[in-house]
DNA sequence: GCAGGAGTGTGACAAGGTCACTGACGACTC
DNA sequence: GAGTCGTCAGTGACCTTGTCACACTCCTGC
C-alpha cells in the first residue's frame, strides 16, 4: 500500500500538501533500529504506515516502552534535536514494516513559518506525546504492576489474544520478566487469563478492566 | 523588580517584543496553586521571575515533581490545552513569589504564524520539557533511590546546605518520606551529610556525586 | 508550663526487582 | 532419531522500596 504523505496529515493547505508529496517515502523493514541514543537527527520524521516503538534503556539493560508511533504521527523525540541542542535519548525500532517520510530541517522550518495547518499538525503531535509521557510517569511512579499489566493486556489484545512473550510485556510495562511471569500466573489462577507459550488468552476482560483502573 | 516580557525571551524581533511588552504581568504570591488537574487553560504562560513547580499526584496522595519552571521558561503543560483537546494533568504551584505573563490563545497563534523568533522560543520550550520528562522517566523507572536522593541534594544545595524537609525531598525524587529519612540516615552514617531539622548539610559532595551517577 | 503541629525515627510487612538456576519447547544439524 | 542450541517460562532466595502504624522531639503560641 502506498500513502501520499499529505494523506496522513489532514487539514493541510494545497501548497503544503503538494510539497510534502514530493518527498520520497522510505520503506523500513520490521526490526530496524531507526535511531540510537545519542544520535543526531536531521529531520522531522512522520510515519505513514506501520508502527514504530520508542524505548528507553536503563543502565541495567532493562527497557521501557516510551511510546508507539502510528500512521499520521510523528516521532517527536527525533525533532528535539532540530529545535534544542539536545540529542536523542531513546531508541526507536520499527515494530512492523514501515513507510516513513523525513522532512529535512530546512523544509520543516520553512513550512512552520508558512503553513498554519502544518503548525497545527506539529503542535498536536507535541501535545499528544507530552500527554502520553505524563501518563507514563504517572503509571511508573504510582500504579501497581498488576494494574499496568492488565491495562497492557487489554490494549494489545486482538480477538481476546495477546501475542507477546513475558519479556515483551515486561518492557511494555517497564518491569522485569520474572515479575510479569508471576503476575500472569496469579491472573491465570484467578481465571482471568490463560497462558500459552508466546501468547496470553484473555478469559475475563471485565475483571482485567477492573484491575487496570484500581 | 519589574521585567519586561520580552527581556526574558531573547532573539525576538522588535514588533513581537513590543506586542508582548504590552501584556500586563500578574504577580503571584508564593504558595499559590496556578492550575489544578483537569482545569482548562486559556493561554500560554511564561514565568518572568520566581519559580513555579509542577507536580503529579498519585491516587494514594503521593506527589512527584514533574519539573520546575524558571524565569524565561514556559509552563508548557498549560499549552497542551491550547493545541490538543487535552486538559491539564499536573498541579502547578508557585514555589516563590512570581511574576507571570499569560499570552492569550489568539495572540499566541498569531505570533506563532508571524514570528520565527517566537516559534523558536516555543519550540525550545517544548524540547526542553520533553527532554527533562524523558530523563524523569529514566530516573523513576531505573535509578535507585540513593542515586536520585544524592542528585537532588547536590542540585538543591546552596553553600553546602539543602533547606528542605524529608517530606519535600521525597516529593522531589518521587518516593516516600520514610524512605528518604532512612536513606539520609544511611548517608549521614557514612559521613556524607549531616542532618538537621528542616535541612541537610552536605559534607562530602564528591561522594554524593559518585552515588548520583551509579 | 503545656497543647498542638510539624518534622523525624522505627518496626513490621507487602510489593517489586535482581540473581541464579532449572526445565520445556522447537528448530536445526548430523 | 539423537544431540545441540536458543528462546521462553517457572522458581527460590534475597534485597530494595513503599506502606502503615505509631512514638518521639522540637518549636511555637498561648
Amino acid at each position: 500500500m502506498v500513502w501520499a504523505a499529505s494523506a496522513c496529515l489532514p487539514g493541510l493547505d494545497a501548497a503544503t500538501a503538494s510539497t510534502l508529496d514530493r518527498l520520497v517515502p522510505m520503506a523500513v523493514p520490521a526490526g530496524t533500529a531507526l535511531f540510537h541514543p545519542g544520535e543526531e537527527v536531521t529531520g522531522f520524521v512522520v510515519v505513514l504506515s506501520g508502527r514504530v516503538e520508542v524505548f528507553l534503556t536503563g543502565p541495567s539493560g532493562r527497557d521501557i516502552l516510551l511510546y508507539a508511533v502510528e500512521p499520521g504521527q510523528s516521532c517527536v523525540q527525533s525533532t528535539l534535536g532540530l529545535l534544542g541542542d539536545d540529542c536523542y535519548s531513546g531508541e526507536a525500532i520499527a515494530k512492523t514494516d514501515c513507510r516513513l517520510v523525513m522532512i529535512p530541517r530546512a523544509l520543516f522550518l520553512d513550512l512552520m513559518g508558512r503553513s498554519a495547518g502544518f503548525r497545527g499538525f506539529v503542535f498536536s503531535a507535541f501535545a499528544q506525546r507530552m500527554k502520553s509521557m505524563t501518563q507514563l510517569i504517572e503509571k511508573v511512579a504510582f500504579q501497581r504492576i498488576e494494574a499496568r499489566l492488565a491495562e497492557a493486556l487489554l490494549e494489545r489484545s486482538q480477538d481476546g489474544t495477546v501475542t507477546a512473550t513475558h519479556a515483551e510485556l515486561a518492557v511494555i510495562i517497564g518491569s522485569a520478566r520474572e515479575v510479569v511471569s508471576r503476575r500472569l500466573d496469579a491472573l491465570a489462577r484467578r481465571g482471568m487469563v490463560r497462558l500459552e507459550r508466546g501468547s496470553v488468552q484473555i478469559r475475563d476482560a471485565d475483571a482485567l478492566r477492573l484491575l487496570a483502573e484500581s
